[in-house]
RNA sequence: GGAGUCGGACGGGCUGUCGCUGCGGACCAUUCGGUCCGGGGAGGAAAGUCCGGGCUUCACAGGGCAGGAUGCUGGCUAACGGCCAGAGCGGGUGACCGCUGGAAAGCGCAACAGAAAGCAGACCGCCGUUCUUCGGAACGGUAAGGGUGAAACGGUGAGGCAAGAGCUCACCGGCUGGCGUGGCGACACGUCAGGCCAGGCAAGCCCCAUCCGAAGCAAAACCAAAUAGGGAAACCGGCCGGCCCGGCCCAUGGUUUCCGGGUAGGUUGCUUGAAGGCGCGGGCAACCGCGUCUCUAGAGGAAUGACAGCCGCCGCUCCUCCGGGAACGGCACAAAACCCGGCUUACAGUCCGACUCCCCUG
RNA sequence: GGGGCGUUAACUCAGUCGGUAGAGUACCUGCCUUUUAAGCAGAGAGUCGCGCGUUCGAAUCGCGCACGCCCCA
């Protein structure tokens, strides 16, 4: 098993991201909101990642993409099929984010979206996704 | 030894595991592509976007107006509001640093205080004449002295006068004009004459000189799906017509093919360039010329990383055989987005060079 | 990439062809009222975002920053 992330598994246009953030389950935690949305048409689940300038300079941003890119390649085995965006909220500290903030943040989260997949296994059922 | 001025260089290093990206090679597929190997992959400011250019598209006969920018002189440059060298003025004991067109073209502005704030004038004074209730008042002369202010119409001395005054004279300072010398020039020095003095602000309007077409790689070029609409042709159909030829289908049919415009999307633009290193030569320097060597990021919801370990530096605590050792914490500012030349701003620390002042010692 | 606006008292805003910084609300004190609210009177509160400059003098003019907001592609 290789821990890859090649460029098909992240989100590239704005309509995709757009339909995530208005048709899809919505998470939050201490520092971050996430959009997840059953894609379809991949088997493998497809991340994008929103930061804004709230979060800081531009090496802050790019830090917390880096982190957020990192975890997600270690752990894209409990990843479901989804469409996922991350979006921080602006009190994350840059300096302090790492790898074991990300964990203890994110995990909980990716299993309890596993559960809501694992209870949908038709993912093509665009009714269950606007409910 | 201390304090300081100016300039330059660097801005953590090494190893491992797992990744991203584009380049080259090999292999598989040869339609997209995939696998493996190799060697690349943020900065001195990449930033702010304050200027200037290249490049691209559009516009354009020439000239003017408006608008904007710049502003001592000479040079450098593709160009600049940049840089270098100088001039004048100001600051500093000094190394050194800062500023810069025109106020005797015109308009405008100056609160409060003060008599008066812009070219003349006179509050207190001073002087003369007249009057007097002897306190002074009126008229006239004057601008030396007083007080106000950021700023009050040259300074010193002598003559002069009723009192005074550039009123006159000498010297000094400043101004204008002429001449001479040095300098490409800004300007400096000298000399003669004039007139006695001309205030400040143009980062208020303005005047003068010079420069400026507009927009920006989301520029722009090429390929080009679906849908809607446009044009052309052929056939079927309909109409005119007895039939052929021919014409029409206008608000009006159907099928097929083709065409141009162009959206989503894709490709190019995209990194070899006013490039950098070294050497030699010219120049006070900025810079220029010649020779030689090197290729040094090209992403694009946006790569250049994540996690460990060791070393380096700093702070603090503890131990110490005073050589040092151990634990903990920290190591800046800030990330390419078409590319260059500058400016400005941010920055933990480290190193180098030149110079100045003070103190001590010989 | 290009362009614009704002920052003044605790809050919302005036003040821009330079001359001792104002208003409303709020707060405080007093009057009124049984008390509160309302009303009346009075008082306090400002490095005019920061720095440098021009000027005799800067919230105002010039330059450089910081922060916030908006628009176009």
């Amino acid at each position: 098993m290789s821990l890859t992330w090649p460029r098909e598994r992240r989100i590239t246009r704005r309509a995709e991201y757009t339909a995530c953030y208005s048709g899809g389950e919505r998470l939050f935690t201490k520092y971050f909101v996430v959009f997840a949305r059953s894609s379809g048409m991949t088997e493998t689940g497809r991340l994008g990642l929103a930061v804004t300038k709230k979060c800081g300079n531009a090496v802050a941003r790019n830090r917390i993409k880096r982190v957020l890119r990192s975890f997600f390649r270690l752990h894209q085995d409990e990843m479901p099929a989804m469409d996922i965006v991350v979006t921080p909220k602006k009190h994350l500290r840059a300096d302090k984010f790492d790898l074991c903030l990300a964990e203890a943040e994110l995990l909980p989260l990716l299993a309890e979206l596993s559960s809501v997949s694992e209870a949908k296994p038709d993912a093509s059922m665009p009714s269950g996704d606007a409910a």
